[in-house]
DNA sequence: GATATGTATCTCGATGTCAAGACAGTACAA
DNA sequence: TTGTACTGTCTTGACATCGAGATACATATC
């Protein structure tokens, strides 16, 4: 009835069950492997994205711009709700993000209050060279599992991410 | 053929989509969910935590220690390895966890390199407690899933994890 | 038993993040 | 048009993390 550990999550669930025989631990088997998962994932984007003289952070900003399409420019609020980070935090990006020529700030003509931000043309650059670069990764990470079960993983993925993206 | 988008994921893929149609970004649907999911899961950690006056990166520390069984003791190297951070973090954690009383470090009597970090009765009572809470969140969180997809989603991300932790 | 290599832990400086709050400008209702 | 609440961005200070290097001890090889 028990199987070898795979994994470290299948360890970690074998020591709960032996010390708290009491507790039903099941959830963890999903949610702590999303958690360790996404460590290891963080540390092989920065092995990615030194290739490209990229911090982690430089190209989440980078990418919302990108994605947005020309020209490019999104407000500081809009950045911050595409990457989860503070407004102080992002702030602070796009100083250093200015400094280093990748991106510029405007004021927003239409909001005296507000500022738009916009991809440098070495900005632009980068950021693709960089995307290209993490596809790659990514795509070999996932080369263990067939296109059918990753599409599985997606769905099941959506149904838990769903509720916090409303 | 274009579905509704139903989480943020799917509106970042079909950005893509649109914006650099020759790049193949179906793994992005799998790993940036991953690491959005985590992103949410950190923060719905730290709020269950904040109930019993815990950082998660206490918890961390001390989950370690009490599934290794009585007497709840673990080198600093075995933490390391348990919560995937640096030496200069760990040290830093067992310094501020034996301040506030819930570790205690002693010499190894059997390497004089090393020390051996355990649970005081006050960090036992704390981490179960946060546990048995952190639990129930958890299995709210993933109520909207059927047990048997549960388990296909965990055997599917533990492929994915495997070749990390081997 | 001397030397070289490896291991365990800690120290230190730099850095990115967050939370709270300040400030300017906008929207809406009375 | 005046007040009130809200929004968007930035500032500040505290803090946890990392990486590189230092130190002490252990182990292997000759």
């Amino acid at each position: 009835m028990n199987e070898e550990p795979q994994d470290e999550v299948d360890r970690l669930v074998a020591a709960w069950r032996t010390e708290r025989p009491d507790l039903d631990v099941e959830p963890l088997q999903v949610l702590s492997r999303v958690s360790r998962l996404a460590k290891h994932l963080d540390r092989a984007r920065r092995a990615a994205f030194a290739e490209h003289a990229l911090e982690p952070w430089e190209f989440d900003v980078l990418t919302a711009l990108r994605r947005a399409g020309k020209p490019y420019e999104l407000s500081p609020g809009a950045l911050i709700r595409a990457t989860l980070v503070t407004s102080g935090t992002m702030t602070n990006r796009i100083d250093r993000l200015a400094q280093a020529g990748l991106v510029r700030r405007r004021p927003d003509p239409e909001d005296r209050r507000g500022v738009l931000v916009s991809l440098t043309e070495s900005g632009l650059a980068r950021v693709d060279a960089a995307f290209a670069g993490l596809l790659r990764r990514e795509h070999d990470l996932l080369a263990g599992l067939p296109l059918t079960d990753q599409r599985t993983l997606s769905a099941l993925l959506r149904t838990l991410l769903a509720p916090f993206d409303s």
